[in-house]
DNA sequence: GCCGGCTGTTACACAGCGTTACCAATTCAC
DNA sequence: GTGAATTGGTAACGCTGTGTAACAGCCGGC
């Protein structure tokens, strides 16, 4: 139930991702900085992120293209975006809304004031039903068949195989990132949201139970493989749908 | 996500109170009854009220001063107010309407005719959708049929099913979010409109007693899925016709 | 007023999860 | 190559979250 929310502020000024980071962070917030694209799909890739604040002029790539590139991947379609620019015209309002960003703040900003906008879209995306969205697939691999709606996962010969809670979030991490190794505390962040603590090693014991139940030797794994000194490694190959 | 409006009928008379509770539910909102200006307030201290049906005269504080108390508050301010009142004189209707009241129905007046009065004013309140939309409508669910204008259940052979007003709340709540975990406090305000306490199991046992009427295998639930540290989630697909 | 059903609270049993401990496997130091 | 150190597997244990029976209070029906 301590599944704070994680935030992921990108913004090419370090002073302003600190002080939001900082700011954010005291009210309850868990915040990632990233210095521009790259850094941003860096963490998206690795872990769990529940809405994005984007400052709209970046060198490099800036922020309407990278917003763009959120909405047309899959996994970030969904994932709330709030722009930052530094100039207020109505026009860049008009355009980061067009570019599927769901809430807009023109600098100068009162942090409080993004705190509030903050709040209110993570209110709202929770709010509307899914409907025939893109959440709500199955995924397949080597003959299972995992069933992100209803989440429940059958074996290869159609059998539904009862898995905990952690287990079945342990699992979606892993299908959602295939033939990748997955650090430990990637893993936690997928799985639980949150990070690791020195000496964690509750998942290695996740892993260690739900090898139990889908591996046909526990004892030699193929699907969920162990990197010594890295982490652990998802190896079937997933279809998706 | 429009839910069955929530009614509040305060009336000094307790046999008014139940036959507008009884016929105001037959007709698919969800109504709460209250004596006087205390259960009122208590009322709306924890729970989000769509309508307030106020009786004019009332011993204690009346009508027309809860009402000025109604406008005086910001978070009842916006709510409508339909006036009942046993004096069919003309003045009480300026005096209420000036109360701020947003309607006017002189007793005695037909159930029918209230009905129609508070139709008209939460559509006007809320702009296009609610009483008209959601009330009326039939969902479906692996076979289940939930009509939101009658609140009656049926199972897939066709049988009615008893449920108590919390547990057609709750299902209503479910079935218009389905395939997304539900937090007991997003639960707790959608079905009751009241956030949760600390140590608040309520959620907890209306689930289970709801499971108990439309789970094949209570023990094993499939349609509401239990997710440790998130909440409860509702598997079938619902069409919405 | 009394009765019956509904709802929230409480209590207890049980299962899931994280921590710890211990052991095996691997790597490192020499 | 050998012993030490590091890393990972997992059994065992205790805490926490969840299911549900039992109970009590409230409200409506009569």
């Amino acid at each position: 139930m301590d599944r704070t929310p994680h935030l992921l502020v990108v913004d090419d000024d370090r002073e302003i991702r600190t002080l939001l980071s900082q700011f954010l962070t005291r009210h309850g917030f868990r915040v990632t900085g990233a210095k521009d694209g790259v850094e941003m799909m860096r963490t998206l890739d690795s872990a769990r992120v529940d809405l994005i604040v984007l400052d709209l002029m970046m060198p490099g790539e800036d922020g309407l293209s990278l917003c763009r590139r959120l909405r047309a991947t899959p996994e970030t379609a969904q994932t709330p975006v709030i722009m930052l620019t530094a100039m207020g015209e109505e026009t860049d309002r008009i355009v980061g809304l067009e570019m599927g960003a769901d809430d807009y703040l023109a600098k100068p900003f009162s942090p409080r004031e993004l705190l509030a906008r903050v709040k209110a879209v993570l209110r709202r995306a929770s709010g509307p039903p899914v409907a025939g969205g893109a959440v709500g697939k199955t995924l397949g691999f080597e003959g299972w068949t995992l069933d992100l709606a209803k989440r429940e996962l059958r074996s290869p010969d159609g059998v539904l195989v009862q898995l905990s809670a952690g287990e079945y979030d342990l699992l979606v991490a892993f299908v959602e990132h295939p033939q990748r190794v997955l650090t430990r505390d990637q893993l936690l962040d997928l799985a639980r949201g949150r990070s690791a603590v020195p000496f964690d090693r509750s998942i290695d014991v996740q892993v260690s139970r739900l090898r139990r139940k889908i591996e046909p030797d526990p004892a030699d794994p193929t699907m969920i493989k162990t990197v010594r000194g890295g982490g652990y490694l998802f190896t079937p190959a997933v279809t998706g749908g």
